[in-house]
DNA sequence: AAATAATTGTATAGTGTTATACAATTAATC
DNA sequence: GATTAATTGTATAACACTATACAATTATTT
């Protein structure tokens, strides 16, 4: 996510277009490059899998962007992404880019962080859905969207979008709530999770995720 | 991985120093920042689980670098690193890198690329993980140490290298290539794996990864 | 207030993967 | 050449997760 100031560096070099909901943005494999900046609505980033199982990977709302790393390896899109509501999305062409970048040659310092960011956030769940059982997956998934300490305590996830995120089955969700709800450290409720005690969570999740440091 | 002539700009900045076999570069969770450049030798780069079992991530040989990531982001390492027989590396500290930025600045713009194509990566191999069965995964695997179209075709991975690069067990392994083998396109061999024919496997891959696209 | 849709809860069977154990084969070492 | 180590092969039981189906609950719509 680029810092608010370089978003609007980027304005005039931008294409803006609306995408009606359900619509289409760019398909997996894609290969026309570009940075995309959503100006309003949000977008869900995924895949379908074989059997049309939907992953999603994440939900991208006003303000963040996506395809950085189209514009710096000519390698193609790795996800699906589709307007979530109503979205308008400012489109900035590879051409379009270099441009920018040549009057704003800050912006590339800003890229550098974010792409590294990006990579670290992918190799972690990478490490998770290695290493983690799912409750625990659950647990961290819930403990992110919660995000500044003392903000909402109830999170607005439905079992199914919690279950898409993680690549599992509903159900696998379901057990999982309720093992964490067993140990009075959340609550279900309808289309969301309220979660009781933040440090208690976050204590659980360091105690179960706790790991073998060995050196060989 | 960075050009070898950047790599040749880097070297009046960077420490070097000798790693024993099997000692420890770095360890999850390190909050030190720098880039590692290996001169010679090999590194073994990955986590152990909660049991000990030891998912490998990547061998990394002469040439590659790591860490790139944390010159950028103020970020803990993600893996464990440890020298793989006795391995000599160039560490570079943030401040020298900032340095090295300085006199020059194109090295900015290889580094762009190379988040790019590792953020790429990262993201091709969460999604196999959440999409592909293991066979899937296996034989895509043993592609991607083919490399270059005509180039050797025994593949040095013993089963237990294979199953701690994709997470499962040997068995799973052992499964997979043996299915494998049974459509003729491989042998298995002690300690290495012979492919027959790469079209024929890249052919498999494609119609088994194939997935739907739906819009949804 | 009634009807519909969305979400959650529960139960059973099936499947793929793991865990565990040990034998067989191949390579390396003495 | 004999011994040891490493790798591969095979078999069984256990387990986590999935697939499928459907009921119950909560919210939304009319």
């Amino acid at each position: 996510m680029l810092p608010v100031n370089i978003i609007d560096m980027c304005e005039t070099y931008a294409v803006r277009r609306l995408y009606r909901d359900g619509e289409q943005i760019q398909a997996r494999g894609d290969r026309k490059p570009g940075l995309s900046i959503i100006r309003s609505g949000s977008v869900k980033v995924g895949n379908y899998g074989r059997d049309g199982q939907y992953f999603l990977t994440r939900i991208l709302t006003s303000g963040e962007t996506f395809g950085e790393f189209t514009l710096f390896a000519d390698l193609p899109r790795t996800h699906n992404a589709e307007a979530c509501g109503d979205t308008e999305i400012d489109q900035i062409s590879k051409s379009s880019f270099q441009q920018l970048l040549i009057k704003y040659p800050v912006i590339k310092d800003h890229l550098l962080i974010a792409l590294a960011e990006n990579l670290h956030t992918a190799l972690e769940i990478l490490d998770d859905v290695r290493r983690q059982p799912i409750i625990v997956r659950v647990a961290k998934l819930l403990l992110s969207y919660l995000g500044d300490e003392s903000g909402n305590f109830n999170i607005p996830l439905t079992q199914t979008v919690i279950a898409e995120s993680l690549g599992v089955t509903r159900l696998s969700v379901h057990n999982s709530l309720k093992s964490l709800e067993a140990t009075d450290m959340l609550v279900r409720k309808y289309g969301m999770v309220d979660i009781k005690n933040i440090s208690t969570l976050k204590a659980w999740i360091a105690d179960h995720e706790e790991l073998a440091i060995l050196t060989r």
